[in-house]
DNA sequence: CTGAAAGCGCTTACAG
DNA sequence: CTGAAAGCGCTTACAG
């Protein structure tokens, strides 16, 4: 209806038509409901606002960001929206964005520098008014960069530098882990640490660490390990614990997929999870709780954090100060830790 | 370097600070490396490039989408990113839309008609080029209204009607689970179904359950189970099998994460899965293999369907007849269906 | 209350 | 080989 592949319908068409300017037909069809009052008179907004929805009328976001210098549009950079929690973030980055009438584009960077560049890049020569990262690495120096350039962002799932940003309180959601399998009486654990350029892995790590030095059982160096945040990079993590003269009887994994990923190892090594040895995820992605042995993990408000972020970089855009949130993180206690009677 | 907060260089700068007319400058700079020859004399073109090097001339899309009337954008809609499948196969989109240089605008509509409708009209009114769809009915009914406002699009995972389609070749995905599962000498099996609107559902269920009949073992009605297409449906659609007065001595279901659930289902009914029932999943996402109980599945090709996907639109939007294409599955045998021996 | 005019930054015949 | 001019569709002072 109106939306025939013949010439597209522009201002001009509903001013001929009604025999009006298009000073007078933009001003009307720009103005919010009770601003029209000073746009037009009141029959004249009446006619214009009825032949604009007949004619299916769409004001084209080009000429209107070329004249504006606005194009509400914004970027979102993230490691690979193949990872779940990166694409729950987008989610809700997305939900808000609808809500702010802002369309996004989203972009893969792999965690590696010159993609982020490149793909920044690409994404500044489309004119975004401003830019999400969920790939900020923990040294910030790329975003210094950015940040030189004026150009309004925030930061999600991982904290850089004194940038703004939306995180879970990472370094508490370690701790919560830490203190659940100090009550289940665990004294030596281990930790799959995640990529060391990442806030999240950093932070996690950093409570669960301390907690337990706290508690008066010091972590040693060998029981932490790097690794990638995949279920792949889990199982190598671990399959190098299992691999030490004692085993730990406790492994948190800083994600439920690296998580998953030890709970293979530790299965090769015929330990039973939950019983012979406890694990510990992190976000509660919805598998946890569907696996075999349903995952012990911290929840991580994921898509709030992404709607968050994108409300957050409205208000930079206006010029507002903003500040950085951490968002609480939940314990979710499953068979993995507890065992499975 | 070029890109300061102060004004934005333009075509304009460049002819300024040249002594040029801003013709010559777009000429040369919009022309390919090859045709520069007719665009201006040697000299000048070297001098427009250095400068426009120097300045960090970036060209506004915004302009030259009003006046070209192509935006270089192209819509992605997809059921949910957070579903491995859809943001691997977006990935795939993106690669292929970078080298092509466009730029995608992805979003979620949760299979959800009133979404889809919704999102489809914010994309078009983006002025993108085409558009993608993966989250397409097996009906055809709203792809049908857009066929007819003349917009290209291909569709991605799902096929519907004789729209341009890349998939993976689900009916004998399907068949190579039947004819691995017959192989091992099961007779009594099951599907898990996935959501009835989606062809890879049906398709996969077609061919597995043509291939048993093939073989003389039927599949009654009552094994066949509809289900969502993620670990919680999956474990929904299992639990109704296992409380069949017979359970069967296999599963097939045709996603991953349906899968993973069924799994989960089947141990709390105290079976072994690879020992006391087979599972065959499909797609081989990266998870698959590394589950405690690796996951015989069928893999499926799903960042070359998104590549593939976005270069057919990409001949589509040149005016080209395209074809649909079916990329053959893969089956990879694993502990699920093998035993754990 | 309404309109004429300028201009956002680009491309593209058309002339010379 | 190069430039003047028109125009893509919109917004926004400015006048009246």
């Amino acid at each position: 209806m109106g939306t025939q592949n013949s010439s597209p319908v522009t201002l001009r068409t509903l001013a001929d038509r009604l025999g009006l300017s298009v000073s007078t037909v933009s001003r009307v069809l720009h103005a919010k409901p009770d601003e029209s009052v000073r746009a037009a008179s009141g029959a004249t907004v009446e006619r214009i606002r009825k032949l604009a929805d007949e004619l299916g009328y769409r004001p084209n976001p080009h000429a209107t960001s070329l004249r504006t210098r606005r194009s509400n549009l914004v970027g979102v950079l993230v490691p690979r929206l193949s990872d779940i929690v990166l694409a729950t973030i987008y989610e809700g980055i997305e939900e808000a964005a609808a809500e702010n009438g802002l369309s996004t584009f989203v972009t893969n960077t792999r965690d590696v520098p010159d993609v982020q560049r490149a793909r920044t890049d690409m994404v500044l020569g489309r004119r975004v008014d401003g830019l999400i990262f969920g790939d900020a690495y923990i040294d910030a120096k790329f975003l210094a960069g950015i940040a030189a350039r004026g150009v309004p962002f925030v930061l999600v799932s991982r904290r850089a530098g004194e940038h703004p940003s939306v995180t879970c309180d990472d370094y508490l959601g370690g701790r919560l882990a830490a203190e659940h399998l100090l009550s289940l009486g665990h004294r030596d654990v281990a930790v799959i640490a995640g990529e060391p350029y990442a806030s999240t892995g950093i932070d996690r790590t950093a409570g669960f660490v301390n907690t337990y030095r706290e508690a008066g059982a010091e972590i040693p160096a060998t029981r932490i390990v790097e690794s990638r945040f995949d279920a792949a990079g889990g199982r190598t993590a671990a399959e190098c614990l299992l691999a030490q003269g004692k085993a730990p009887s406790a492994i948190f994994a800083v994600n439920d997929f690296a998580a998953i990923g030890a709970i293979g190892a530790a299965r090769d090594h015929g330990l039973i999870v939950g019983d012979d040895i406890a694990i510990v995820g992190f976000n509660d992605t919805p598998l946890a709780a569907e696996l075999p042995v349903p995952l012990t993990t911290i929840r991580s408000p994921m898509h709030e954090m992404g709607y968050r972020g994108l409300t957050k970089l409205v208000a930079l855009m206006r010029g507002e100060q903003v500040e950085s949130e951490r968002l609480p993180p939940t314990l979710m206690v499953r068979a993995s830790t507890t065992g499975q009677a």
